[in-house]
DNA sequence: CAGGTACTGGAACGGCGTTCCACTCTGGAC
DNA sequence: GTCCAGAGTGGAACGCCGTTCCAGTACCTG
């Protein structure tokens, strides 16, 4: 069956680079960041760690690709039509970021090691030019598009690597047990501080209780907009 | 000399958590990340690597705690007389920060490391309580504290960790220009992305070459802060 | 059918985090 | 002064990692 002739398949399917990354990504997602090892990927893809390396130069390489490759997906989702301004247009790139950085709970460590030790990567232009191009729907002068496309990276993938140590494991349907548990133990821990030097962070601990991350993240981005609009857009 | 009866002085100076912490500092800024190895501290502390576990739980710990102890002294570094407004203060505080991942150049991955890994830590409430506290004194209403207090805190280790790659070595006098070379770099890159994909991106290429890093951070603070301002300040 | 090239995968290497344990040193009991 | 329990030490060893090496295989070209 199927062609003979022209494809008598190696052994299953090549090895290729896509094939490779995307394993990679599994295996993160699976068992995380320690348990992707060479051997592990070999033994995943039915070949030696040698084989790997024809491919792919090395660890950096593979963790950065499987970094784009997931932001890509992220950033690129434009589901329904883009009917919504330009405002809603970020929150849905912030979203995408955000809710992938909970899909994969290794994204928000490693984006930040690529963006600090690699910033000519694939990974900043992504995310850069989605909201970038936002920020000149919005009519923000085009001297203050960097400083405006900017903070709102910023302030996303700041909040976007903070937000990541929810999902446990992967309980299909004890997410948000898990959720207020977490949220639980960090509010008590933060009433436990000394009182002396942590006023303010003990005042607040109870807000930590039940409040809702992507709630939380949005006003944040609205926070950040409404600074955009406030001291860039020339017309009021 | 000294107290003989008292402290014989077994070998020089007893192992301690904070005598290995400090090491740990050094051997960060000096050898990098990669180079922060149990023989080598243990080599540099005169002692075996079985010596260490006593005092440290594991390398984890030792990240930790190497990052508390740089975060610790740079949000509490409270220079001159706090005369200043509330901004001024938040300001202070975004500075000592950003100048203390431009000092050690791995506390910016290992803050998104550990923020999303051990959100208990001490590390958080360090810096939440002393934005927080701004926020406070700005005439925010209790209501919003929390999301304020947060906005500021995700774009400045948004933002800090993005600016951590510049500091190349140590050239004691070299900085500016490496600094330069590499804006050099990243503007090179971007404008040789493809026009088709990177519109927004080619055409803030330029904007980034000899652009002050310091500044730029600033001028996002004092984004974000007019956000809060104009969302959250009752008497506008 | 011969030869070259692209690709494979198992074996081996150096170095890592960590554990183990024989040992030293020290303060308190008598 | 003698002794001892236990805190503290440090070197050796273990298992696993990323990476390299290379003999071998499968495919394409002529």
């Amino acid at each position: 069956m199927a062609t003979r002739s022209r494809r008598p398949e190696r052994r299953q399917e090549p090895l290729s680079r896509e094939r490779i990354v995307g394993a990679a990504v599994e295996l993160l997602d699976t068992v995380g960041e320690r348990g992707l090892t060479f051997r592990a990927l070999a033994e995943r893809l039915s070949t030696g760690p040698g084989a790997i390396y024809w491919h792919i130069t090395g660890k950096a390489e593979l963790l950065a690709a499987a970094t784009d490759a997931v932001v890509a997906a992220a950033v690129s989702a434009d589901p329904t039509g883009t009917t919504g301004s330009p405002e809603d247009a970020v929150r849905a790139v912030a979203l995408g970021l955000f809710d992938a950085t909970e899909a994969h709970p290794w994204l928000a460590p490693q984006l930040a090691t690529q963006l600090s030790r690699t910033p000519g990567g694939t990974v900043a232009p992504r995310i850069f030019e989605s909201l970038g191009r936002q920020v000149r729907a919005m009519g923000v002068p085009e001297a203050d598009w960097f400083t405006a496309s900017s903070a709102l990276m910023h302030y996303i993938l700041g909040a976007a690597g903070q937000n990541a140590a929810n999902s446990a494991s992967a309980g299909p349907s004890g997410r948000d047990v898990d959720r207020d548990e977490f949220l639980d133990t960090v509010s008590t821990a933060w009433e436990g501080l000394d009182p002396a030097e942590y006023p303010f962070t003990r005042a607040v601990a109870d807000q930590v209780r039940g409040h809702d991350d992507r709630e939380q993240f949005l006003a944040g981005i609205t926070l950040v907009l409404a600074g955009i609009t406030a001291l860039h857009r020339p017309g009021r």
